[in-house]
DNA sequence: TCTATTCTCAAGAGAATAGGTTGACAATGC
DNA sequence: GCATTGTCAACCTATTCTCTTGAGAATAGA
């Protein structure tokens, strides 16, 4: 699962997009229309600027801003920059390699080259998809309808 | 992620998949082998066996054993029973569906939208995957080499 | 210069989750 | 009856999550 500060981290990002050449905008406005509480936030811009991909200004009509066009950020990037890695086990990660603890030997782990394909499919999608990206939304609903094959 | 308990839960059900209709497996047998600290064993086979994938009997020459043919277990049947769901939120969960808290509707989410993609590419591959099938092994080495086009 | 506005940043607080362990007990086979 | 093996609830510690507090510092405009 993503943390509330990563998906939170994430509508920050697809808001300032949105208003990418607009100016400043100001916290308060991200905080509102997608219903982040605006301390929390204050920390999460700040970790976003550290990495350069949110820039800021203080003072009257101050605000942040997209460091970086949107088209040069992925989605892949922002889960990357938020929780470390898009793999489901440390040692799945091709960037953020971690060996797991009490595993068995990677070269003989099976866990880990199921999870290894896992990453790369979820790479392949998410590092195709830039927060210029228009996303096709899916009603509320459908998410309830699975097909009949498919359990969860 | 997933946590070391679902990690451990995999790996022992492999195990038992491995010496499927060989009669019972101790509990040590599976905690040594599969380097899995023997009381929270107990805890995770327990909760296996509530949902009737694993058996178990007791004393002398007792153990555990799977409840089910390895080739009617999937991987994403156990991600699901041991975390409830394969998408990386809740309101992504084509089984286990919740609405997330403090989040725009559900019909205008783009990270939903996406994520929703996620769970499915994701569940493509590994309710494909069954305990009974073999799992090409990836040399250690091979996780840290990042192709060029690869970030993590 | 004064004031209102807006970001900055370190600390901390409360709750939940993770990752186990303890210990008493129950069944089974010899 | 005794050793073996699973059952189960309760507990524990550390970490992480999700925010909040509160004291600044920069900026623009009056």
């Amino acid at each position: 699962m993503l943390s509330q500060k990563t998906r939170y981290a994430i509508r920050a990002m697809q808001h300032l997009a949105d208003k990418y050449g607009q100016g400043p905008i100001p916290l308060t406005d991200i905080a509102e229309t997608q219903n982040i509480p605006a301390k929390f936030l204050t920390v999460i811009l700040s970790e976003l600027s550290r990495f350069g991909i949110v820039a800021s200004q203080r003072g009257k009509d101050g605000g942040y801003w997209l460091g970086v066009p949107p088209i040069d950020i992925t989605y892949g990037d922002l889960i990357r920059v938020m929780r470390g890695s898009l793999a489901l086990v440390p040692c799945a990660s091709r960037f953020a390699h971690e060996t797991c603890k009490n595993c068995v030997e990677e070269k003989d782990c099976r866990t880990r080259a199921l999870m290894l394909q896992v990453r790369d499919v979820t790479a392949g999608l998410l590092d195709g998809v830039r927060l210029s990206d228009p996303i096709e939304l899916v009603p509320a609903a459908e998410g309830l309808e699975a097909p009949d094959d498919v359990q969860a």
